[in-house]
DNA sequence: TATATATAGAGAATTAATTCTCGATATAAA
DNA sequence: TTTATATCGAGAATTAATTCTCTATATATA
């Protein structure tokens, strides 16, 4: 989906496969309950049983946060959980504004555990006047005018937009104009940003149409077959 | 993510690649805008220009949902956005019950362009006797104990998770309970149901995973090499 | 009418991601 | 102490996904 840069731009900096990276979490999670029961080391066949993963697959990901193992005991769980929060960024706070504080954003806004993967969301930020000084979840809703230059005087560089589609890319220019870094985009638009911004797309259609064809695909067959096993 | 099954399930129904089906919206979302503008044909080059995509990429995709092309000319948009409907299952109304009326499932309540999915949402659910009664984008909220029951009753098969973590299990049984066929699960925690139930998992951790990791890396070279190029 | 060109379609080549195989090793059991 | 076994780690093999190459063809232009 965001597959790096397009014809144009080299992929300078080398980072992780995204399938990998969208594994990491699930890891991170599990780790993180085990270790609450008094558990202190896991291996990757546990790992993948518990989550439907290859354990070979588990352990090529492990590899990649540079922790290592011990043959016939597996990975220490608190050295795992630190290797993952390092390897993700995890470890230390990343400072976002808000744009858009409908319900979505509201949601995020309270989103549980964000702060656990170092996520604070500062302000919030909209075009009506009427969601304004109101405080979500102990974030002020400040009016998007005020935006560029909050941004640049707090030195904040992460961006997420959770305003209909038709205003992302309004949205993500007052971002740009900010200084903005990286951007998480929950608006069913494509937004267009300087090469050097990275963005990930989190449009609710792409996944809703791998559910719906799978769906579809399920229900023909069912039908055709008339329930066959 | 969502990779089909497991060790012990064989994988019945041969499915698009998910790589394919998260791109055929992205399509179709420019497809709709450019029919809106008068033009009646495209060509899998403008279409991978306007999105970064290479154009046999572009082309393959189309081929997967069965509409021909002619040299020269391109797709007739019209025939094209038919297809990808008919492919992904979008041209029939599927009706759905949403769990957990947080503000995020408020959020998907009033989700605009979902009906043009098919997707229609015709009931939320919840345990606060509180959030029962009321009336959020037209949707009636009832208490989460009519769930299974009504589900049976109106013979709906698909259902939308959006409580906390904690209590998305408890959800989830009471969806299969119900019948369901797909699970669409907001809720970032694994959840369990039998092996016939489609499940597609909404982490919004996983993708904070990839952007994390990617701004991380990005802040590391421009620190170290002091801002090459 | 003849020529140039953009593009579909087929299939080969390449690249990325996953899974398999095997040797080394740490622990537990005999 | 010896043997059995679970598991890491490395790398090969496989599979999936993407990109490239070439041919045929429909339209536009000369």
């Amino acid at each position: 989906m965001d597959r790096a840069v397009g014809k144009t731009g080299r992929n300078i900096l080398i980072v992780a496969p995204e399938p990998t990276l969208r594994r990491l979490p699930l890891y991170y999670r599990l780790l993180k309950l085990l270790r609450e029961t008094g558990r202190t080391g896991i291996s990757c066949t546990t790992i993948g049983k518990e989550l439907k993963f290859d354990p070979t697959q588990v352990r090529k990901d492990i590899e990649l946060t540079g922790t290592v193992g011990r043959p016939k005991v597996g990975y220490d769980i608190n050295e795992l959980i630190c290797a993952i929060e390092r390897f993700l960024g995890w470890d230390h706070t990343t400072e976002a504004f808000l744009v858009g504080a409908g319900s979505l954003g509201e949601a995020l806004l309270g989103y549980p555990g964000f702060s656990e993967c170092g996520l604070n969301i500062v302000a919030a930020f909209d075009v009506d006047p009427n969601k304004c000084q109101r405080v979500i979840h102990g974030k002020h809703v400040r009016h998007i005018s005020k935006l560029a230059g909050l941004m640049r005087r707090m030195r904040v560089r992460f961006g997420i937009i959770t305003v209909p589609a038709s205003e992302a890319q309004q949205a993500a220019d007052l971002l740009v104009e900010g200084g903005v870094l990286a951007i998480w985009n929950f608006a069913p638009a494509k937004i267009r940003v300087p090469e050097r911004v990275i963005v990930t797309n989190e449009d609710l259609y792409c996944s809703l149409a791998v559910l719906s064809q799978k769906m579809t695909r399920k229900l023909e067959e069912s039908s055709s077959k008339g329930e066959s096993k």
